[in-house]
DNA sequence: CCCCAAGGTTCAGTGAACGAACTGAATAGG
DNA sequence: CCTATTCAGTTCGTTCACTGAACCTTGGGG
């Protein structure tokens, strides 16, 4: 059960088919969803993802090539383009925790007001989209499994983008 | 310049990889993407995608397995998990046009107040999130290639959801 | 000076995507 | 009624990306 992807649509000319030739290849959406759940290192990554080493380097270079994370030192670091895809990510979040998930696995909670987001992806208290900077992650009771030292320091509250520490 | 993908990600507990374990895959995207766009027919698919007959019939299958499309009869129709993901693929489409593209390719219309809608998703006179079937499509400068039927009969102005006539 | 860890690169094997050719059912025409 | 043409797939050989293991390189620390 592995699956493959190619990574251009060629002939096609349409926005949406832009965009996953830029994030549609295979990991590399779960990458920029670990950054902004704050991880930054190569070996950070590379454990929590087990993603093939080779795969991880050649993903992190594109997404560097292509203008969403930063190389600062030897952290990646999201830029504001790859910030922008907050939407995307949280919107692939609350679709499989409404349809494919049993219970929910994470909570994003808008600091300010206190609220988790809504379905919509609005807070409910101030009804506004809530940029990733403002929001908390709090982990919900179907997330157990893993244990590396990643997946533990995810497991407690922290801001979005903020450094994880291991 | 082909990139390949795998399909699951079996060591994740994310609701991220979850969905991308059903909408992850080469093509998968573009297919949902079409199937708001009004595509229907396996023939329409495959001419406007220009993607391998034996791929398309493999995803239709495995989109309709996940419950994300209906076959009915022999049209293809996005159920509500499916027009679900809307939010999903306007928001890749968003993103592209605002960090990828020079040029609009296309504009998604609120058609009750006639505005077309934000960067961030709302739609500007009435603040509000609006689902796919309040919206029509209008095709910007930046669409000029594709010379198939399917292409063509999306050209011209129509509702979301609404099936084309080719 | 040696050892270790972090951050990669290289390489053989496997599996998915690709594209062309083929099948089979359902109309359409004569 | 027989044939031609779609439409909707399946089959199959080739190509190409992912996978996992081994190897390499750089930078400290003892």
């Amino acid at each position: 059960m592995r699956m493959a992807l190619g990574k251009d649509y060629a002939r096609q000319d349409c926005s949406v088919a832009r965009a996953l030739e830029v994030v549609g290849e295979r990991w590399t959406l779960l990458i920029v969803r670990d950054a902004f759940y704050g991880v930054r290192r190569f070996s950070d990554f590379l454990v929590h993802l087990d993603i093939p080493r080779a795969v991880l380097s050649a993903r992190l270079q594109s997404l560097v090539e292509s203008g969403l994370l930063l190389k600062d030192g030897q952290d990646y670091v999201l830029t504001e383009m790859g910030r922008d895809l907050w939407s995307v990510v949280h919107g692939l979040a609350r679709w499989a925790e409404s349809h494919l998930m049993s219970e929910p696995s994470r909570v994003f909670v808008h600091i300010a007001c206190g609220a988790g987001v809504r379905a919509d992806g609005l807070c409910p208290a101030c009804e506004r989209v809530i940029p990733p900077e403002d929001l908390e992650v709090h982990v919900g009771p179907g997330l157990l499994r893993r244990d590396d030292p990643v997946s533990v320091a995810l497991r407690s509250p922290h801001r979005l983008l903020e450094p994880i520490r291991t």
